[in-house]
DNA sequence: GAATTAATGTTTACAGCGTAAACATAGTAC
DNA sequence: GTACTATGTTTACGCTGTAAACATTAATTC
């Protein structure tokens, strides 16, 4: 075990993500991560003012992986139009990154970090990642100016990221029969969207575009 | 200073979500809500077993408040259809609730709390709440049956939802320029969408009632 | 190539946190 | 009035983020 670990900040970031996706990010600690990458606990803050930038890393490494599963659908390279299938596959993907990160997600949207003007390249991979979710709305259909774009895309990544908040309120009100012995209605509601997600998806997204 | 303070358990929700409110939930420390209730440190845990527990009869009351807040725009002992600009504004109490509470949404919907079913209150609360949002639908639109109605009120809910998260992010992202002097596309396009609010969600909501 | 400096580690220290335990006081039931 | 219960306070503990002082290694300068 030498001295100088040599790739420190970047194993940090690992094990954060890792840490965080496995406990949330409130239950973990910077002397933790520390531990976890097998240095003193003071170490991370020779690559990381404080926890914040630590965890805005995380982040930033989060919309860049989101943006990658977005990417992975529409396929960059190309410019070409895209069918509906690919559209609603591309915001699918949105939804299973948001949901099996979950504990990052709440990262890169939540509380945690107050101002993204203070990590750059977390801002950056922000807008990237928004930059790829308008291009898939760009390849789907025409529209008359890129305000236009902008409009509905802001109406889909609000309609998306409302289903991802859902989705867990949704497990925190779970399985409680009310007194009939029925399920609470939020909860059959949200069942029934998420057993029938592509066409429930079809159908807002269509119409979100359209409105 | 009487030794029994006589209704601390009130006063204690009542500090909290002051404070809440003020300087958000992940600011703010049992200790801090003791000494603005003037009892000592520990005094708190006579009346609730965690700080989880505290804040989730701020969560509650931040439900209840929500609620009151539809509730008065669609006049709940009436049963008589509503037109649709009653239905959005009762849309825009929820959005203008979420905002101007902001930290008190985040408690109600973040991960702070990690299981309604541990606060009867508050898990009736929100039910509470969707039952509010989904009688505002049923009175404006006639539809099939009852699991229709829960379908349209979680897409709804969902497009509100997720506009209150893009809000927040909005403020982390907003006035930073891009390289060519103007401002970045999300945002650009999200003050467009608050500058023309009303028109923004009568497109939507019909969009999505309809879709 | 040796000396200086900068980068990156460790150790120690501190105040604030949630909360458990022991104790004090006051209101309630008999 | 005496016992009991509810509700306060005091004290204590281990964990946290992080500041400061120190150690070691890598990079730069001569």
């Amino acid at each position: 075990m030498k001295y100088h670990h040599g790739n420190l900040r970047s194993e940090l970031i690992r094990c954060a993500c890792t840490l965080c996706e496995e406990h949330g990010h409130d239950k973990i600690s910077l002397r933790g991560i520390a531990k976890e990458a097998n240095v003193s606990q003071t170490a991370p803050y020779r690559h990381f003012e404080t926890k914040e930038s630590l965890l805005a890393a995380v982040a930033a490494h989060g919309f860049v992986e989101m943006q990658k599963s977005i990417d992975k659908i529409i396929d960059l390279s190309k410019t070409n139009k895209i069918s509906k299938k690919t559209l609603i596959d591309a915001m699918l993907a949105y939804l299973d990154f948001a949901i099996s990160n979950n504990n990052i997600y709440e990262v890169m949207f939540g509380t945690v970090i107050k101002d993204f003007r203070n990590f750059p390249d977390l801002h950056d991979a922000a807008l990237e990642a928004y930059s790829s979710l308008k291009s898939s709305i760009k390849r789907y259909i025409k529209l008359k100016n890129d305000q236009e774009y902008d409009e509905k895309c802001v109406k889909i990544w609000a309609f998306l990221h409302g289903l991802v908040g859902l989705n867990k309120i949704e497990q925190k009100l779970e399985d409680v029969p009310t007194t009939d012995g029925s399920y609470d209605m939020p909860i059959d509601a949200l069942r029934a969207a998420k057993n029938n997600l592509v066409p429930f998806m079809n159908s807002s997204i269509d119409a979100l575009i359209k409105s």
